[in-house]
This record gives structure tokens, C-alpha cells and sequence, in this order.
DNA sequence: CACTTAGTTTAGAATTATTATAAAGTAGTT
DNA sequence: AACTACTTTATAATAATTCTAAACTAAGTG
């Protein structure tokens, strides 16, 4: 079980963190599933602290996703109601945005024809695409 | 110069907001401009309450700026620190951002080859390119 | 033009997301 | 087993935004 716990062990290692429970938990139910998962700091402490007898505290839900963010392992974004959301995907890709629902869209199914030049002394980064949804009426 | 103001006056009335005094000014200060204005709330307040006797009330930038956006005269746009940025450029275009700072990229700039289709019942309400640029080395 | 009313302004309180603090606890080395 | 640096936690602090209620004003009415 140690060795099933490996992989989230590591990359609590690799961004400079101690692997303590806390953070084994929140590294393997972060990182222990098939699809992709968006989600708010505020969203991953409820889902996970509904489930546990010993709560983990607010600030080691901020600290610990941050560092994992720092070091690559989660993508964040934002939506336009002030709140960080983060992504397990990190991969290059994109999104719908439904009222608030996120929805991944692989990176090769967007392709462009023409991209503008980074400004003198700048280079791009990365190019990401948001495609705002609404209803058909 | 009612006259004058009969623009700023006219996108406050269609976005059902009588045109006070403070209004007016806020109206003219985003909109009698030649080029794009990006700004947050709280910047938009000091800018002008520096210059200004009679400081105009924090509710009051928020309220109209939010009902300026709602009538669609402000495009609201989000960065990763938990601020709303607005945009006075609502025609449909798409941002560099580079450290915090936002320039505006004309929307033919960018074209797709290819996009995906929206959801079964959804459609596609806009698209958006975020460039993210860093320095070159 | 005075009157009335619904909409407005404002200061300040409340709320939400996030970050900082400092005391008590623990991982990992010696 | 003991030590030390890193962690956890509850709580306070901060920042952006929204709410509230009392004082004020635009604009329609007679």
C-alpha cells in the first residue's frame, strides 16, 4: 500500500513537500482517477473533509494545492466569479464554459490558421482557447 | 454639452440606469476615450476619486459598472488573482496577457482551422484566445 | 413649479476567497 | 531516543465584492 501510494508520494516529493497523511490524501484523491477533474479549493476541502472523522484544516488544502501547482502538476484557471479553479489535466488543452460547468476539450481538436506574433523581448507561452456555451432556445 | 454627453448619458438610460451625476462622470471617464481601457473596479475608483472633491461611493462603481456590463458596453474578463477585469472593447477580440498586464489582440489576428461543435442542446456563444507570453531569455 | 415616489448614493457592515500567524505536532535525520 | 526543521491547525487578517438602511435626488404628475 505504501507502493500503491507511490505515485502521489512522489509528486508531493517532487514540489517540495513532505508527504505527511494530509497530504497523501489530497495527493491520491486529486490524482487517483481515470478522467479529468476541475474543482475549487473550497469544492476539494467539502468532498473531502464530508467523508473524514479528522477534518484537514483550510490552510493545508490552500498550501498543499498550491505547491502542486507550482510545481506543474495542477493547471489553474478562473471563470469570471473570483474564485480559482484548478485542473488535473495539464496537458495542453482547452474549454467549454456552460454556466459555470467546465468541460475539457483536448488540445488537438482546436487548430489554428493564424496566431499573431509575441511582442518584442516576449515569446508565447501557451495559447488557450475558452468557448462560451449557452442554450439552443 | 448635454449635448456632449448625450452618448454616455444614452448607455447609461439602455442599461436601465438613470443618469446621475456620478454616472455621468463614471459613463464619460470609461467611454470618451480612443483607445480600449482595461481596468478592475478598484482601480477605476482610485483613478478617479484622486482627481475628485466629492469622491464617488465604492457601490456606486460597482453597481454601474456591472449594469454597463450587463447591457453588454463592458466585457468582463478574469486573470488568476481573483479580480474582475473589464474591458471597454466588446467587440469580439482576444488578449496577450503578460504578467497581469492585457493587450488587446484584434480578432482577425487569429483564425481556426479547425473548432469543435458544441454539446447537444448548447451552442457556441463566443470563442476566446488567451495568449500567454513570458520573456525572452 | 411644488409634490411624490421610485430609484440612487453612501458609509459601513457582511460575505467570500484567500493568505498570514503562531502555537502545538510530526517526519526524518542523527 | 532526541533534535530540528517542516507541518498542521485554529484563528486572525486581508482583499474583492455585495448587502443594508438611511439620507438624497431624478423625473413624472398635477
Amino acid at each position: 500500500m505504501n507502493n500503491k501510494n507511490k505515485i502521489f508520494i512522489d509528486k508531493l516529493r517532487s514540489s517540495g513537500l513532505r508527504p505527511t497523511n494530509q497530504r497523501v490524501d489530497i495527493s491520491r484523491f486529486l490524482f487517483n482517477r481515470k478522467k479529468t477533474f476541475h474543482f475549487t479549493v473550497e469544492q476539494l476541502k467539502n468532498s473531502m473533509n464530508l467523508k473524514r472523522s479528522k477534518k484537514i484544516s483550510t490552510a493545508t488544502f490552500y498550501n498543499t494545492v498550491h505547491a502542486l501547482k507550482s510545481a506543474g502538476y495542477l493547471k489553474e484557471f478562473s471563470l469570471e466569479n473570483n474564485t480559482s479553479y484548478y485542473d488535473t489535466n495539464i496537458t495542453s488543452h482547452h474549454h467549454f464554459f456552460d454556466n459555470g460547468k467546465v468541460i475539457d476539450i483536448k488540445s488537438d481538436k482546436i487548430t489554428f490558421n493564424k496566431l499573431p506574433e509575441a511582442p518584442k523581448g516576449k515569446k508565447i507561452k501557451n495559447v488557450e482557447v475558452v468557448i462560451r456555451l449557452e442554450n439552443n432556445n
